[in-house]
DNA sequence: AATTTAGGTTAGTGGCTATTAACCGTGGTG
DNA sequence: CACCACGGTTAATAGCCACTAACCTAAATT
């Protein structure tokens, strides 16, 4: 007699666990974008989460394997993210104000996981990278795809660049909220990134 | 008798230290900027300027000080480089224009430093990072004083923010080109990043 | 109720690495 | 030309840190 083998039971454990292994990517994620991957033991990490030290191993293979869960979730969620908003809206030019909202959202509520993720990519052991570099391209194309419909002579490489540069745009303020501190006028700032990213894609 | 104390001697000694001097800092940019500063041992540092291990330590005090060199110059190379920018200039919007395509050429020319200082620079010991924060907080309030002469209505703190989002919009190519890859079309990206600069902060 | 399993703990252990020690050849100085 | 400061070398040294071992408690399972 076995349990299911994909379909775990919900014991208090599991729960337990479960949560316990959120707290400790919560911790990563802030200590990461404080610190640096390397600036971080896995002492730091465990009793950041209320556990110490060795009991990280119950959770994650390693050091690297939390590094890999931190950024091949926050990749997959941006793309999944984007998949939807294209889908649910009706023609590119809103497409595009949804994707500009969405990453805005997303640079706002999750700054420490998107600092992370510019800052320590080339930690991740060379597989994880590899898939990490491939959402992201992927989650790239989302958005030049969108452009391609609003300006289908611009060569693709040019929409490359300008949505890069507008990731930059975007995500220029984790850089700026040191350590989590909340900002004043928040919809202020939402509502400026939106605008000034509004701005500088149409040409 | 003695030598100047400020304005040393010129012998070939002195030329060849300040030559691995530099050597060393640039090996610094470049190894900092691809596996950040605590993922680069003061062997790795030394060798690529080949030289090995200790010898670091003739030319710098420790690991940090090389960090410190490397930030505080960039720092200083921004301010003033935007100072003479701006006292070269005109009118306020000739001045912004300017100082837009001197951070993209710099942005472009030293893609290294620039990741590192905002890689990094958490990694300074505390009066450096004072430092070299204040530094870069002088450097904006530059960029912020000629958007205030062009829109005196509008209050500074969304100037400085809009002076942030151009900052990461600009660099965000140094997280794009790794390794130091030649860019194949640098003109256009050139051109590009000032257009949507110019685009992106004229509100 | 007995047993197993899982998640936690506190001690190693081994490797890496920043820094120092001890020593050496040579360019610069007198 | 004798001397010495300097920039380099290789060999310790010491501390940190990822990871493993051994053990313990209690929830789940039977």
């Amino acid at each position: 007699m076995e349990v299911l083998p994909v379909e775990d039971r919900l014991t208090g454990r599991s729960i337990a666990k479960a949560s316990r292994r959120a707290a400790l990517l919560d911790a990563a994620a802030q200590l990461f974008a404080e610190r640096g991957y390397n600036g971080v033991s896995i002492e730091d990490l465990g009793s950041a989460a209320g556990v110490s030290g060795p009991a990280v191993y119950r959770h994650f293979s390693g050091k690297p394997a939390v590094l890999s869960a931190l950024l091949i979730g926050v990749s997959e969620d941006l793309l999944d993210g984007s998949l939807a908003v294209v889908a649910a809206s009706t023609d590119p030019e809103a497409a595009l104000k949804d994707l500009i909202r969405f990453q805005v959202d997303f640079a706002l509520s999750k700054a420490n996981v998107i600092r992370v993720q510019d800052r320590d990519l080339s930690s991740l052991q060379r597989e994880d990278e590899q898939l990490v570099r491939s959402l992201q391209r992927r989650y790239l194309e989302v958005w030049v795809d969108t452009l391609a419909e609003l300006s289908p002579d611009v060569d693709r490489v040019r929409l490359r660049r300008k949505t890069h540069a507008v990731f930059g745009l975007i995500n220029s303020t984790p850089h700026t909220t040191h350590g989590g501190r909340a900002v004043p006028d928040l919809a202020g700032l939402r509502g400026l990134l939106e605008d000034m990213s509004w701005a500088a894609v149409r040409i």
